[in-house]
DNA sequence: CTCACATGCATGTAAGTACTTGCATCTATC
DNA sequence: GATAGATGCAAGTACTTACATGCATGTGAG
C-alpha cells in the first residue's frame, strides 16, 4: 500500500504550518463571505473550502465574528502609495492616466468588500472602513493633484468634485463591471485612456 | 371600557383589508431584505416589522422564497419610458440633463435592490434580472439617443461606450452616495448639470 | 526518543429558523 | 342574524448553525 495514496488523514496534520492554516482559513472566509454575505456563510462551508475541520478554524480565531474582522483586516492590510505620486511624469494625460490605472487596482482588490460593505447595514466590525481604506487614501492624492493642476491653470472646477468625478468612472467601472460587459468588451488600458481622455477635455480649461 | 382604548386585536383583523395587508408585508421585506440580505431577515422580523402575525405571512405567500420573489415583482412592476423620449426638447445638453435626471430616479428607485444583486450571486430568484430592467431599459434608449446624435456629427465615439459611460456617471453617484457625502454637499441638479457638462465637452465633435 | 502542539474526528448542546396547525375572534356580506 | 374568510395566538416540528469537548494521531524541536 503506497503512503502516497492515503494522504486525507496526515494531509492537514503534516504538510501545513499553523500559519499556512491560517492562510488558508482566511482566504476560504472571504470567498464565501463576500458571495454569500456574512450570515449567508456558514462556518462548516468556511472550514470544507479551506481543507481543515471545523474545530480548527474556532481554534484559530474563536468564533465567527472574530473571523470575519481578522479577514478583512487581513486582506486590506498596507495601502502604500508613496510609489504612486512619486512615478508622475508631469504631463497631465499620462499622470491621469497612471492614477486611474492604480486606482482600478485598488479597488478591483477590495471590490468584493466594497460591495459588502454597501449591502450589509449593521457592520459591526468595521468592513466598510477597512474595504475603503485604499479608495480613500488615492482619493486624497487625486484632490491634491487636481488642486495643483487647477491653481497652474490648466483645470478649472472644485478639486474635491474633480476628484470625485474621476473616481467616480473607475468606481463604475469596477462595481458595474459584470451586468455590463454585455457586447464589445474594450481592452482594459484603452478604456482607462477613453475616460481620461473625456474626463479632461471635459474639465480642461478652455 | 373604551373600545377604542384596545385596538391591540382588533387592529389588524379590522383596519387591513387582505390586499393591504398584503401590501405591508411585501414593504417589510424590501426594507429588511435590503438590509440584511435574503439570509439575514428571517420571517419573524418580517412579520414584525409589518405588524402581522408571522402565520399570516405564510399563509399569502406560502414560503419565504415565494414572498422574495413576490417583493421584488411587485417593486420592479413596471418600465414606462414612452414620456421620457417624446419630451426630450432637442437641444443637446438639455435633453442629456433630462434623461440624466430621469435615469438617476430610476436607479435611486432600485437602489436597495441593485446593490443586493451585486451582493448575492446564488439569485435563483432573479433579483438581479428584476432590479436592472428599468436601467437597461434606459440603457437602449440613451444608445439610440447617441447612436443618433453621433450620425448628425454631434457627438462622437461609439455610442455603445457613449451611453455606458454616460450612465456610470449617474450609477456611481447613486450607488456610492453613502461612503462619498463627505464634505460639501451639492444641490442634485447642479450635479446633474455639471455631469452632463464635463460630459459633453468631454465628447462632442470639435 | 519524547513531549508539546496542531489537527482530525465524532459527538453534543443550545439557540434560532422556516414552516405548520388548531382554535378563537373579528368583520363584512348575504 | 348566520356564514365565510382573514387574522391573531400559541404550541409544536424538523432542521440548521455556532460553538464546545474529549480523544486519537501525526509532526517537529529538543
Amino acid at each position: 500500500m503506497l503512503e502516497a495514496e492515503r494522504p486525507t488523514k496526515a494531509d492537514a496534520t503534516r504538510s501545513a504550518s499553523p500559519e499556512e492554516t491560517r492562510l488558508r482559513i482566511l482566504g476560504a472566509t472571504r470567498e464565501l463571505f463576500s458571495k454569500k454575505g456574512r450570515r449567508g456563510t456558514t462556518t462548516r462551508e468556511i472550514a470544507e473550502r479551506a481543507g481543515v475541520n471545523e474545530a480548527t478554524l474556532f481554534r484559530h480565531f474563536g468564533n465567527k465574528d472574530a473571523l470575519i474582522m481578522a479577514c478583512t483586516q487581513h486582506f486590506c492590510g498596507a495601502v502604500e502609495l508613496q510609489g504612486l505620486v512619486s512615478d508622475l511624469s508631469g504631463d497631465l494625460e499620462e499622470d491621469l492616466r497612471e492614477i486611474g490605472r492604480a486606482l482600478l487596482g485598488r479597488i478591483e482588490n477590495v471590490r468584493d468588500l466594497i460591495i459588502m460593505s454597501l449591502s450589509e447595514e449593521d457592520d459591526e466590525f468595521g468592513v466598510a472602513d477597512q474595504a475603503w481604506r485604499a479608495p480613500y487614501a488615492i482619493h486624497q492624492v487625486i484632490v491634491e493633484y487636481m488642486a495643483r493642476r487647477v491653481q497652474t491653470g490648466e483645470l478649472r472646477g472644485d478639486p474635491i468634485w474633480l476628484a470625485r468625478f474621476f473616481m467616480a468612472m473607475f468606481f463604475a467601472r469596477v462595481i458595474g463591471r459584470k451586468k455590463f460587459r454585455e457586447a464589445t468588451p474594450m481592452d482594459p488600458d484603452d478604456q482607462t485612456a477613453f475616460q481620461v481622455n473625456v474626463f479632461l477635455n471635459g474639465v480642461r480649461s478652455k
